[in-house]
DNA sequence: CTGTTAGCGCATTCAC
DNA sequence: GTGAATGCGCTAACAG
């Protein structure tokens, strides 16, 4: 059974309501929107409301969002999807988005071009608030100067960028890499490999400043303890779990293997304890395993996987609380960080 | 140093840009759009460019959307982040749409209520296009009504839904299951678990009809050989990677164990073959293991994994472009279906 | 308590 | 080739 094709009559607007209710497109507007500064009688109110179910009216959000000069929509900006704190992410500000009445949209920023786009369409205002959580380094200073000077509410995921003209998010992990490195010493580790990002370890090997608190905490941990970095430990494979477990294998296989791991994503530590055990090798005896980030399944690995991680979790709806603190209340300068620092857990995986 | 609060003039017009360039509105509004039908001579229209740039006018969006009655946008509806398959998703509408201009927003419908505000909002025009990827179940035939009578164009992932009032994207997974399990009987497996999603393995449970093509199928394929459904192997576990470990444990810690396990989704199939292993199974003599979907670490697991999916892998340009086509030339009537029917693939795991 | 009015910023007729 | 005028649908002043 086929569906009619809708009559495309045009839809209703709040001036046909008003004629069909027999008020004004005020009033209309008043009871919509459950307006509690103006007293409606109840009489009036049903009648409105009854005349919009009839004629089957939605207010129009493109109107609203003109008339209103708000979007009641927040963006999310990140550099791909996959990425569990991502999804952590999106997941606390849909919670506190829907608390407000605000909706969501993404973006995905993995080029200059890309970001280029993003921003251009940010300036549109697309949406009141920003939380920039990937992609920062194709936005760069220059992207962030143009997104600040178009005077939108900004929460941006970062380390290493001053709060001047947005409020920043950080989870410093200095402290919690040195004391994981601390720990696979003490316990007689001598060689520790490095499962990092792309970016990182590119960085890394052409010799330029590498822009990752993470990595800079592992370095600075070796060199106290007298322990050279070895350039064929510091290989790219955080970025997924085949990766992981690809680079894993690799290192594992080398002629001077290492005898522990420290990778910047948990799961790719995951597939570095699977590496190492289908290499016949002992996780933690012959190579020691440490993950960063907060995943379930740390707790379900064998032996468990020991991670550097905030404490409490990955949840983020404190820095979604305060994006729309400063949607909800503007004000310009008291630019705050929230900071999240890492600790070093240890399981059984070392 | 802290940045200058900027100075809250209000934010340039095309009004302003025409002002600025001798020209007027219209004009502004034919370069801005970059319109090839009309004939701007370059001095005007580098003029223009020149007063935009110099005022930092960008277009507002609102007044676009209502003028244009399009928001140039799509919508993705989900039930909750973190599935492989919805990240594919999300990032083929992503690339899809920036090569026609369109933005994506995201919506997480994960209970009637929230299913309730999502219906509403798209009813207010917030997409010219939706993508019900997830929480089909809880927005439900009235729900699906108020979409298709909103006439938005859509696409909606289902094995079941009529493509009457949208279109519908398929991925059969009926041959796929029976191959699965033919293959599993034909090598002597016995007992087949089943590691399903939660709703799928609730409603079994409850002697309900389970609105599952890929349960459906496993049950067929078992009765047509002849082997009971043990209940105590339905259980569910699909949902996560830490989930599917301790069901893989549980069921396989049974004073009768199954001696292959079917799981809704590939990421779990990954943690059965750990438990089993860490449970001192080999994997695949003692028990076999088969997931669902189409993920890379598949390949590098110990075995590997046999998996059903579609054969070309996790890709939804296909429906991207379908949703944009519609979008762009808009019929009534004329719903299409894409079909992906699933195969089997066995691997080392079976 | 409710109606009238005036835009929000833009894209699009229709004159010239 | 360009300009003046109109209105998308709604909300917020301001009257009454």
């Amino acid at each position: 059974m086929r569906r009619q094709a809708p009559v495309r009559t045009t839809r209703p607007t709040s001036r046909d309501v008003a004629a069909a209710a027999d008020v004004s497109v005020a009033t209309v507007s008043y009871v919509m929107n459950g307006r509690t500064d103006r007293r409606i009688p109840d009489i009036t109110r049903d009648r409105v409301l009854e005349a919009a179910h009839k004629l089957g009216y939605v207010p129009d959000r493109s109107a609203r969002m003109l008339r209103r000069r708000s979007t009641e929509q927040v963006c999310l900006v990140i550099g791909g999807f996959g990425v569990p704190v991502l999804d952590q992410m999106a997941a606390s500000l849909h919670e506190v988005g829907d608390r407000h009445g605000f909706g969501l949209i993404t973006m995905v920023v993995n080029s200059p071009s890309s970001a280029r786009r993003g921003i251009d369409r940010l300036r549109e205002r697309v949406a009141d608030g920003v939380v920039l959580a990937g992609g920062l380094h194709h936005v760069g200073a220059a992207g962030l100067d143009d997104l600040v000077s178009a005077d939108i509410p900004m929460m941006v995921l970062s380390n290493s960028a001053p709060a001047d003209g947005f409020d920043v998010y950080r989870e410093p992990e200095t402290d919690a890499v040195r004391d994981a490195v601390d720990h696979l010493v003490r316990t007689g580790r001598r060689s520790i490999a490095y499962l990092g990002h792309e970016r990182e370890v590119a960085e890394f090997h052409a010799g330029r400043p590498v822009d990752s608190d993470r990595f800079a905490g592992f370095v600075d941990a070796l060199e106290s303890h007298g322990l050279p970095v070895r350039p064929d430990l510091v290989v790219p494979g955080a970025d997924g779990r085949a990766e992981g477990y690809r680079a894993a294998a690799a290192v594992l296989g080398l002629p001077e293997p290492p005898d522990a791991i420290i990778s910047a994503s948990s799961r790719a530590a995951v597939s570095a304890i699977w590496a190492a055990r289908d290499l016949g090798l002992t996780v933690p005896s012959d190579v020691a395993v440490v993950g960063a980030g907060t995943i379930p399944e740390a707790q379900v690995t064998r032996p468990t996987l020991s991670t550097m991680g905030p404490d409490d979790g990955a949840d983020f709806s404190d820095a979604a609380e305060m994006l729309f603190d400063r949607i909800l209340h503007p004000r310009h300068g008291d630019w705050r960080e929230i900071s999240r620092p890492w600790t070093f857990t240890a399981r059984g995986s070392t």
